[in-house]
RNA sequence: GCGGCUAUAGUUUAAUGGUAAAACCUCUGCCUUCCAAGCAGGUGUCGUCGGUUCGAUUCCGACUAGCCGCUCCA
């Protein structure tokens, strides 16, 4: 039924319907643009809004153990300190001068090759399972290649950060083979900097903040101290983080601006931190599939053991087949008690929990799933969006443009629509029904067309009813409407008792 | 940031060294008894800045933005 179409054309039929009908615009656009900030027009601002509240809603509200937070976003520059972002928050990047590739210089690998306990030279190799090997084979080929004679030292992979000045000019780019074309490795600082106050000099320092995570920790204690929780119990966020990004992507979904709905799990210390995580994976998985990602769309990636920052325990990826590839939506961590530590060691304030059975003091372990919901808003688009082939009266075919996102989801809940608009009774009906409709879901008024052209229009839009005021309505007993269904385009009669009751079911 | 390609109406696309065209969308009016009907109208600073030229949307340069790759991640 849906035809298929190519990637990239579905990545630009996407980005161009969510233009066409007020989705999402780029930032600034009569000023041409800036790259990696993006706007939310009408429908994608209600869409965005939706998102929220369905997982506020199902995180927070939902839930006995779960509490909601708003943190500023700019923070005491120390806060940043401590978790470690104004050190650590760098990729340092090393470019191939010649081959133009660029490499992370945590990611490329180098020794020197050792003949007789002499350096004569040095080879390189890219991270992989098999790192040691290539560098051993490398250096051996190296020796044969210049002939020397003597015992060759098994090479010593070190990654390319601790490479010294002198050096790096000898290390070959593993592009070329060849020494010489490699830059030395170059920090970039990924958080946004800004200046608090009257005086902009280096003691003004703060930054705009490249996650929400950091502000559950901060109001830790506050949290405990204030509203009676219990462990475990977890403390959520929803709100802007912003992140220099080197090269926004693939429209919203990686860009400088972005909005983040993360949560942090706090557990004791003793607590099966394995079985929590992965409760909290399938917790995450449930989610997306309820605000309408197919299961067929959704995998998980496990980051491997000697890649995970050095306070992880584990980590795992939800991923979502997008247009462009299979990449991160939701990542679930495993914290230990990093933050938290960190911060009172920085801040000098005790993060800890009384235990009163064993009457000792510890500081919980945390559990982190963080999703961005431009990200998931991206996904439900890309999942939604189908172009089918209907035949009209007639029996020609034609196409119909259809979002076929999730009733909790759509911008509109229903559409209201007279059959035709110069015939005072149905528009006067309608418009009633329109009213009471209206104090309680987001509902849509249309008069302007034909009636297919309406049906069609709210298809785009991804509304998953319509109701149309006819003849029947006023002139036949029991007050009905037709309701016109999105997906299947099947229409029945309906009373307007029967149309709260299904909305009242289906949008929660 | 580096390399390649690109930029014309809200969208998708034409044509042209002499101030631009079509379809769809949208808006107004008429009409219309269930799947993008019809009729009559309305809506456009060729991404920005500079250069060549009598004259640039067209040729050249820079900038900005987009797509693809390197890279990154919620």
């Amino acid at each position: 039924m849906s035809s298929s179409v190519e990637p990239t054309n579905l990545m630009e039929a996407i980005v161009s319907l969510a233009k066409r009908r007020g989705f999402i615009y780029s930032s600034s656009e009569i000023y041409g643009g800036f790259n990696g900030f993006f706007d939310y027009g009408p429908l994608g601002a209600e869409l965005k809004k939706n998102i929220r509240d369905c997982w506020w809603n199902d995180m927070v509200r939902r839930r006995e153990d779960i509490v909601g937070l708003e943190s500023s976003i700019i923070m005491h520059p120390k806060v940043w300190e401590a978790s470690g972002h104004v050190a650590g928050f760098t990729d340092p990047l090393v470019d191939c001068k010649v081959s133009k590739m660029r490499y992370r210089a945590d990611q490329l690998f180098f020794s020197p090759v050792i003949v007789d306990g002499k350096i004569v030279g040095y080879v390189s190799a890219l991270e992989s399972e098999k790192t040691t090997e290539d560098l051993q084979s490398a250096a051996e080929s190296f020796k044969r290649k210049k002939a020397l004679q003597g015992t060759l030292t098994p090479v010593t992979p070190k990654d390319f950060t601790e490479a010294q000045e002198a050096e790096i000019a000898l290390i070959p780019s593993p592009a070329t083979g060849e020494p010489g074309s490699l830059t030395a490795p170059r920090a970039f600082n990924m958080m946004f900097q800004t200046n608090v106050g009257a005086m902009s000099d280096a003691s003004s320092v703060a930054y705009l903040r490249p996650e929400t995570a950091q502000g559950m920790f901060v109001d830790f204690k506050n949290v405990v101290d204030t509203t009676r929780v219990k462990l475990p119990f977890g403390i959520a966020q929803i709100g802007k983080s912003f992140r220099n990004e080197i090269t926004p992507r693939n429209f919203i979904f990686r860009s400088r601006e972005f909005e983040q709905m993360e949560m942090e799990y706090f557990i004791h210390e003793d607590a099966d931190w394995a079985k929590c995580h992965e409760e909290w994976i399938v917790w995450c998985e449930t989610w997306l599939k309820s605000v309408g990602l197919p299961d067929s769309h959704l995998s998980r990636y496990t980051h491997p053991k000697e890649k995970l920052a050095f306070y992880s325990r584990g980590t795992v990826d939800i991923m979502f087949k997008y247009p462009f590839g299979v990449q991160e939506l939701w990542g679930i961590a495993a914290r230990g008690n990093y933050d938290l530590t960190q911060h009172a060691t920085a801040s000098g304030k005790p993060q800890e929990i009384f235990d009163e059975t064993t009457k000792k003091k510890f500081v919980p372990h945390v559990i982190e799933p963080a999703v961005g919901v431009d990200r998931i808003l991206l996904a439900v688009l890309c999942a939604a969006y189908a172009v089918e082939d209907v035949p009209d009266e007639k029996g020609n075919i034609e196409q119909r443009t259809v979002l076929r996102l999730s009733p909790r989801l759509a911008p509109f809940k229903v559409a209201v629509l007279p059959l035709i608009k110069n015939k005072e009774l149905l528009v006067g009906r309608a418009r009633d029904l329109y009213t009471k409709l209206k104090r309680k879901y987001a509902v849509f008024y249309d008069d302007g067309g034909a009636i297919g052209k309406r049906y069609r229009r709210q298809d785009e839009a991804g509304t998953p009813w319509c109701v149309t005021i006819d003849f029947d309505t006023i002139e036949k007993p029991g007050d009905t409407f037709t309701l016109r269904e999105r997906d299947t385009m099947q229409q029945r009669r309906i009373t307007e008792a029967e149309l709260f009751a299904l909305l009242d079911e289906h949008v929660y």
